[in-house]
DNA sequence: TAATTATATTCGTTTATATGAATATAATAT
DNA sequence: ATATTATATTCATATAAACGAATATAATTA
C-alpha cells in the first residue's frame, strides 16, 4: 500500500484558507514543485517569522510538506492531501484573485 | 440583465465555512429550498441566539438570503452566490460528514 | 391593547488568532 | 571553534470571534 490520505476536517481546512498569508502561501506553492521560505518571504513580502509560521500552520494540518536541503527548507504540497482539498484549491485559485 | 452574482473575497467565504455551526447550517440549506429558523435551531441543537448570530454572518457576506413569511424568517443559499462557492460547497458536503 | 410566538441584538466575558520583536536552532563554511 | 545564512520558536500583546444570558423587535392573535 502507498499514498494513505491524509485526513483533514473541513472547518480545519477552511480555517487555514481563511487567513490571507497562508492562502498566498498555497497559491505559491500549488503549481510549483517547490519552493525555499526564503522565496516565499520575498515574494510575499512578509517578514520571515510570520511566514514561517504559517507554513508550519499549514504542515501541522497536513496540507504541505517540507523538505530539508542544507540550510534550505523547502516546503511543497502534501503528496497526501486529501481529493476534496486539492479541488477547492484548483477551484479556488481559478476563479479569484489571491 | 438579470442575476448580478455577488462577489465574495476568498478569506472571508472561507472564514465563514470554518465554524462548525455556520458550516452545518449551510449543509442543510444547500440542498433545501428554504427553512426557518426554529427549524435550523431544532435540527443543530443549538441556542437560537447563536444560530440567528451564524445565519446573520451569512446573509451579510452574501451567501445566503432570508425572506420574511409572518413571524417566520425563511433562509435560503442566495441566488447570486458566485459559482466557485457553489461549487466548493458541493464539493465539501459530498465528500465531507459535516 | 395585551399576550404570544419567532427572531434579532446587545452586553460582558472568554477563547482563539495573529503579530512584532527578539532569540533560538540548524546546517554550512571558514 | 566561529561566523554566516536560513529557518523556527518564544514572549508579550493586540485583535478578532464566539458564546451565554438577557433583552429587544416584529408579526400575529385574542
Amino acid at each position: 500500500m502507498s499514498s494513505n490520505l491524509h485526513t483533514i476536517a473541513p472547518t480545519d481546512f477552511f480555517k487555514a484558507l481563511s487567513d490571507p498569508t497562508r492562502l498566498a502561501l498555497l497559491a505559491l506553492l500549488f503549481d510549483q514543485p517547490a519552493q525555499c521560505v526564503c522565496d516565499l518571504v520575498n515574494t510575499l513580502e512578509q517578514p520571515q517569522p510570520t511566514v514561517s509560521r504559517h507554513l508550519g500552520h499549514l504542515k501541522r494540518l497536513g496540507i504541505i510538506d517540507s523538505e530539508r536541503h542544507g540550510t534550505w527548507m523547502w516546503y511543497k504540497m502534501s503528496d497526501t492531501l486529501p481529493a476534496w482539498c486539492a479541488q477547492i484549491l484548483k477551484i479556488t485559485f481559478a476563479n479569484t484573485n489571491i
